[in-house]
DNA sequence: TTTTGAGTTGTTCGA
DNA sequence: GTCGAACAACTCAAA
């Protein structure tokens, strides 16, 4: 009888397009094993509501792997040790697994790697949370990328591989591993009712998409009223529940099939994003100091120098600028919030309140369902110009132009902030512009029902233009 | 080596 | 309200 092997499931908790997976189901029996070990990931450790997501992510896939006559091995502690009792107890002679690319990561597979050698084991690695192998990509004098498009171009000169197939079966050994119960992994807590973790909502929620929002994509994406044409799969990818190249392969097949010209290439805008959380973890790799410090290294002594105090209204949702509250309460309450949104709330954070990015990048990891080292860290960068941008001139924006722009009746504002629902659309975006009256009539008491502006916007941006030019020529200590 | 072209997402001003 | 130019002159990629 052939010897079992372990998968080794961590950011790929899905059966479809999992080529680690497949590659043991493939040989034999498999023992699948997700383990929780906390302590690896230092200041990295998963955020609080991606926590829940994950609790219900494992319960989902254990479902869907006890239909192929599976069962998920849940363990707590150590990855190594565990992963060892585990190999001794029921004679498992090789690990498989999709790799990973948190530097805290990358670093504890290395050493696993050694210790699996040491011991005579195989260990078989795939590339299961990557469009493309990231190995030869770099300009022609070798540096990694620091621009986008040129690295997207790049990467489209390959091809994709397909996708696929999910395990027909999982054969088991007969003695199988003690299994901690999922409960006492200590991840479960309140999630909102529309969020549906695990593999099969995450193909419900792709199809869906794809029928009904991809092809107006590139013109409604900013728009964050509902019904919102974001696709909403980006916790499920964090979690590895379905994968890029599943998706790639699955919006494309829809460009092929229908449609319009002015269809394919809003789906073409959707395709982009994917490129874009590509390039986000070519730099992680290439910069793995990237959450942690500046990219550009001339940002590392500016002087932030925000008050203790906008930093909580601004997490609270309390800053006065009803775009930002709206979506900073929409966060704490739902875990999501619109790309373009996030932008406009990260943007008031660093340039208006002189907030340090890392405040934001912090509150994002704790409360975001999607919570995402490379994205999260890449964008937060991005926004405060201090990360791969490609932009000329500097760039803040104007929450209220923005909010006339992307929210232009105020729908997604009142949504998200019941206190103003009855304010006009015309002071909606700028309640300290209204007249008495005006708020009167909504029942709006500036400074009671809802704050008045924590720092005014077009004094905030001057003193932020001020400093960000000390960056620039170098005046800065 | 030098040079040229180009870069996700913006804002403000004035006609 | 809409439109185009100016912003200030960067940095990166590639010829």
């Amino acid at each position: 009888m052939t010897a079992p092997s372990i998968h080794w499931f961590r950011n790929d908790l899905r059966l479809f397009d999992n080529p680690a997976l497949a590659a043991a189901t493939a040989g034999g029996p498999v023992i699948p094993v997700f383990i929780l070990d906390d302590d690896a990931a230092g200041d990295w450790k998963t955020g609080a509501m991606s926590r829940r997501w994950l609790h219900r992510s494992l319960e989902s896939l254990n479902a869907e792997l006890r239909k192929l006559g599976g069962k998920l091995v849940l363990r707590k502690g150590d990855s190594w040790p565990e992963l060892w009792r585990i190999m001794q107890q029921t004679g498992a002679q090789a690990v498989y697994w999709n790799d990973r690319y948190e530097p805290w990561a990358v670093k504890q597979d290395a050493q696993v790697e050694r210790e699996i050698a040491r011991e005579g084991k195989r260990l078989e690695r795939f590339n299961g949370a990557l469009l493309f192998d990231h190995a030869g990509i770099a300009t022609p004098s070798g540096d990694p990328y620091k621009v986008f498009t040129p690295f997207s171009r790049h990467c489209l000169q390959n091809d994709i591989r397909p996708i696929i197939g999910k395990p027909e079966k999982i054969e088991m050994p007969e003695d199988m591993p003690d299994s901690v119960p999922l409960t006492e992994l200590g991840l479960d807590g309140e999630l909102r009712e529309d969020w549906t973790p695990g593999e099969q909502a995450a193909q419900y929620r792709l199809g869906w998409f794809i029928e009904n929002a991809v092809h107006e994509y590139r013109d409604k994406r900013d728009y964050p009223e509902s019904p919102s044409h974001a696709s909403k799969l980006s916790a499920h990818i964090a979690h590895g529940e379905i994968s890029p190249v599943y998706i790639w392969h699955t919006v494309s097949r829809f460009c092929l099939v229908n449609n319009t010209q002015d269809d394919v290439e809003n789906a073409n805008a959707y395709l982009v994003q994917l490129l874009w959380r590509e390039f986000h973890y070519y730099l992680l790799q290439h910069f793995p100091q990237m959450p942690d410090a500046p990219l550009n290294r001339s940002y590392e002594n500016f002087q932030w120098g925000g008050a203790e105090q906008t930093l909580q209204c601004w997490r609270e949702g309390r800053t006065g600028y009803p775009i930002v509250d709206a979506g900073m309460r929409q966060l704490r309450r739902t875990g999501w919030l619109p790309n373009r949104v996030r932008m406009i709330a990260a943007s008031f954070l660093v340039k208006d309140l002189l907030q340090h990015w890392k405040h934001g990048q912090d509150w994002f990891w704790r409360n975001l369902v999607d919570a995402d080292l490379a994205n999260n860290a890449a964008s937060w960068q991005w926004v405060s110009g201090c990360g791969a941008d490609a932009a000329p001139f500097f760039r803040i924006f104007n929450p209220m132009m923005q909010s006339r722009k992307f929210d232009p009746h105020g729908r997604y504002i009142k949504a998200q902030l019941p206190e103003l629902a009855e304010l006009s659309e015309r002071y909606i975006h700028a309640p300290w512009e209204a007249p008495e009256e005006a708020l009167e009539r909504a029942n709006v008491t500036l400074g009671e029902t809802y704050p008045k502006p924590v720092v005014y916007h077009a004094i905030a941006r001057k003193h932020a233009l001020e400093l960000f030019e000390a960056v620039k020529t170098g005046t800065l200590s």
